[in-house]
DNA sequence: AGATGGCATAGACAGTGTCTACCAAGAAGG
DNA sequence: CCTTCTTGGTAGACACTGTCTATGCCATCT
């Protein structure tokens, strides 16, 4: 008997699930197309039926973390009541921190063959974040370019998440938490906070 | 007969050349063993007397990628005369220009799975570049925390290459070269320039 | 000459993604 | 009711992959 979260819809969903939460838990290099269609219980051919390919399977999976970090996202602005650098910052540990909680998921998200192929809709994903991104830029430093340094600064937020989980700027900075970076970060592209 | 640049020395520099051409033609996908144990004209074992596993094989050919990379670094800043400021700029249109020339090797130097196990000596690779820019960071901006503004600068830009690689900052930010967000990112580190 | 290495070959093994043929059960239509 | 068609899954094959092991060649040293 299949358990509750998995009794209702069909394969199509539970195989997305199982997808996540094998990431989540083994890693990315456990995502094999037959080892997810094993712990669904089902033959290695069935997946087929819904997701072409591979890639595109896990694209779907892929794509539930984007959704997971929009909704932790819209959860951490709240009411948008905050000023725009409070929200910024918010924003910005709220992704480092998911970054490095669900590495596994992060690593998959940002995989250039995933990236580059248009299966996972990244423009459509990334599109609405990086208004909102822009926007607060834009309250934040008014006469300044607010897309490029937008732009620029998701890079940086991006850059770190990546450096820190190998270790790289541990060993440099010194630092065993990512606060003084993310602030580092923050003043560069805002201004120093006051 | 062995052409002019392979005749010389024995399986294991062959084995990284072929590696790094195939790397650069084709992608990074190609870089199978026994695809580069095929192009070196060699058995599929034969790799293993060098390389005991597919990944020390990588690390080998993603560490020439740095090699070169420091090369052409070392070669930008030339004798050094140039202010902190234009050297790091040069720096960091140098790295951007190898990164989008080189996708697929760039796309190897920074796998996951390559820089977290301690084949590849990321440590002793990334150390003399990361004390080179804290350096010229201390200088441009005496005052501040160099290693954070450094390993924060470090973060922008990898995460501008990465971005930029997948079309990402092409959409949101409009441009159409990445000059305008290298200079974002550099006045945001550094002051605006002046 | 005979033994000892270093080096490469070739085959096996488990695992992968994709493709194809098959099949079971239900719906639709006569 | 019986026949057809469609839906959704199974099972096997194929060409690959990385790793392991047994084998053999060939030069060098005793």
């Amino acid at each position: 008997m299949p358990s509750a979260s998995e009794q209702d819809g069909g394969l199509r969903a539970r195989l997305i699930e199982v997808g996540v939460d094998l990431v989540t838990t083994e890693g990315v290099q456990a995502l094999s197309l037959r080892e997810i269609a094993r712990r669904a219980g089902v033959s290695h051919g069935a997946p087929r039926r819904y997701f072409p390919t591979h890639r595109e399977l896990l694209s779907a999976i892929a794509r539930r973390g984007f959704e997971n970090l929009a909704a932790r996202g819209a959860a951490a602005i709240g009411d948008g009541t905050a000023s725009p650098r409070e929200q910024l910052t918010t924003l910005g540990r709220m992704y480092l921190d998911f970054a490095l909680t669900h590495r596994g998921m992060h690593e998959l998200m940002f995989r250039h063959d995933l990236l580059e192929s248009n299966e996972l809709g990244l423009r459509e994903t990334s599109l609405p974040i990086f208004a909102l991104l822009t926007d607060l830029v834009g309250r934040a430093r008014p006469g300044a370019d607010a897309r490029l340094v937008a732009g620029s600064l998701l890079a940086n937020l991006y850059g770190i998440a990546q450096l820190w989980t190998w270790g790289s700027l541990q060993l440099t900075t010194g630092a065993d938490d990512f606060a003084p970076l993310l602030r580092t970060a923050l003043d560069a592209h805002l201004g120093p906070e006051g």
